[in-house]
DNA sequence: ACATACGGGACGCCCCGTTTAT
DNA sequence: ATAAACGGGGCGTCCCGTATGT
């Protein structure tokens, strides 16, 4: 932590230091002198890299993007099937959720800081929520699921719900069941004996 | 002057001023001046009222939870049975989460807003979240649902799930699907032909 | 100096600390945070008064401008010829020009700190030179000299000099010759006799 | 690349575009930065060359001073007599002073930059006025003047009362008068016809 | 010798929540 | 109720002097 971090750009230390602190007290609560603070850097130099705050929220938020989306591979580098892919996502979902660092989301965190829906901050959210959206819907297709838009879209909202539960709650939230929440979800959508099941007749009422 | 609105006392014209302009614009930019100068009062008026804006904001979500509730009551107040209730109440929610006048969770923007968690503001909010709870476990268990409370936070994520998406979606979001969400989450609640649940048997293969 | 400056609006607290901030440091050296913390006054009231640091600088030229012909008229009332309120003002800037306070005439340090002369503060530097010409010129004129306006400016451009040697010398400059010389340049001026002087016969009139 | 201006050093380079720039904006509103920009060299260079910007500044004010003191003896090469010297000294500054490459005297625009007196560059500032102090008391006094050193003092508030002219009013200010004045304040001090000058009686009536 | 980057600091202008005077 | 005042904070800019790489 020490030795390494010298070595760092101060591109980098710019960076890392508005990722996490964006993320632990919001954007509007973060400022500049703070981050240049904590990141050992000269105004100037944060100003030579990112034109201005919001350039810097963007490149925060693409930074979190990317590693969102390794983290997802990595938890479903070994899961075998597509269904399974699904699952384990769900899975590191409520475990991280559930840890002590988790604070939420931080694109839900960046959408709530600039609610104006035109702002680049806001729609860099929506990108990433749509990005999520395809990978699901990726996966449900790639596993024969019925209506993977549907499904890919019910899972969001347990994905989103289960940060908005460890945004508020922290560890003991309602996160710890996301995962069964998921599977049930994911059940439902399985072309196999639909025929018992009440869901599907009440969705078939529904179209 | 001498309208309608001068009926209403300098308290309300200023909390129901509050309540809309945070709701829309968040925490932190609204100021207080903004909000004297849209609710015509001085601002000795509001500081005789409010000891601080903390204190404006915290019986500006007071506010939003009675009316939230008032809402909740009314929409279910014709269904006949506890899982019609939670029917309605998701159907009411996946509506309102597509109308245009609606941006999201109060209570969630409030967490957003004061991440840090011993912040009153940051508590009201959760505790708004554990009423909801509260409430949808009392329909679960009173429809004879097996685990209520399980059922219970499963649902709270979809509701959350749901506001997340009308905050940063607007109508257009997945919130359209919380209401199938919510069904099918019901249903593998219901004590009723829990012989074959796809879970249990997908559990033992996911190993 | 304590109870009375509290008693002092925030406006002229502002004012008179710029007025003296500036004179002594100059206009570029001081910034505004110091003169709010040496005046005890908080950003927004400065702002309220002065919208901008360009506004402040000319406010301050124009308090100094006033405290000058009030020092001037002073200097002049007990004269009662209208040569001898030219001698009487360049023994007051002889005087002053050689005291600890004096740091040189403000308006040139205003001209020199703002170089451009489409500048407002330089502009307003030259309107105060102009005021002393005609100054000069009236009193020129009242006391019959030849080429009233041409006496004018020989004198400003004995007054400038003099307060250019302040700034730089301090009390051991050239200035102290300045009364010497103005009288040299007022004889020389004298419609009358100019062929055989008349320091005897002036002071005869003078008095 | 491989111009005229190759030829000069880098220093020299680096001194030109200072005593320039310095001259024409002030001190402090010329920046390192600008100044080896528009001298091309690197800013190492500079510091190679010139420890600090006051060194900068220093040797931007001696090479001024020996420019000064070229052009004022080429002035007065031609002159006779120390008196006409003297003479053809306040004829440059006339004629220079009403010119419009002239800002004024860049020793009193340092002087006015540098506000403290025992500033390094207030103090090489006030040395070249001690050498035109100097150089007119010697001239007066091989004119064979009564007190030259008087005579030098007013010179020099007239002198620098030209050039403060120049400063504020640019070709149209009283600068134009001080050949005559000069003229004045010499021929009130020549030896000749001293039996009845008002200068010395009229000072001991001043006390 | 050039060019780029960096660290540190000051500054200008602005906004906010809160209190006091009127 | 109008208005001013107050302390604190924030963003973006500029500058000086040093340290790189090349």
């Amino acid at each position: 932590m020490g030795g390494t971090e010298e070595r760092l750009s101060a591109r980098e230390r710019i960076l890392q230091t508005a990722v996490r602190l964006f993320y632990e007290h919001g954007y509007h609560r973060v400022g500049i002198d703070r981050i240049i603070a904590e990141s050992g850097v000269a105004k100037m130099s944060l100003y030579r890299h990112f034109p201005s705050k919001d350039k810097l929220v963007v490149a925060s938020l693409e930074r979190v993007n990317g590693e969102f989306w390794e983290w997802i591979d990595a938890e479903t580098a070994r899961a075998a099937t597509p269904e399974a892919k699904l699952i384990a996502i769900f899975r590191a979902v409520g475990e991280a959720a559930r840890s002590k660092e988790c604070l939420g989301c931080a694109f839900q965190g960046a959408a709530a800081d600039f609610p104006d829906n035109d702002h680049l901050n806001h729609q860099v959210a929506i990108a990433h929520k749509n990005q999520v959206l395809e990978r699901f819907t990726k996966l449900a297709a790639s596993a024969g699921f019925m209506k993977p838009k549907r499904l890919a879209r019910q899972l969001l909202l347990l994905m989103d719900g289960a940060w908005a539960s460890a945004r508020m709650y922290g560890a003991k939230g309602p996160a710890a069941e996301v995962v069964a929440a998921a599977q049930t979800l994911i059940e439902a959508s399985r072309p196999e004996a639909p025929q018992a099941r009440g869901g599907v007749r009440r969705k078939a009422t529904q179209k």
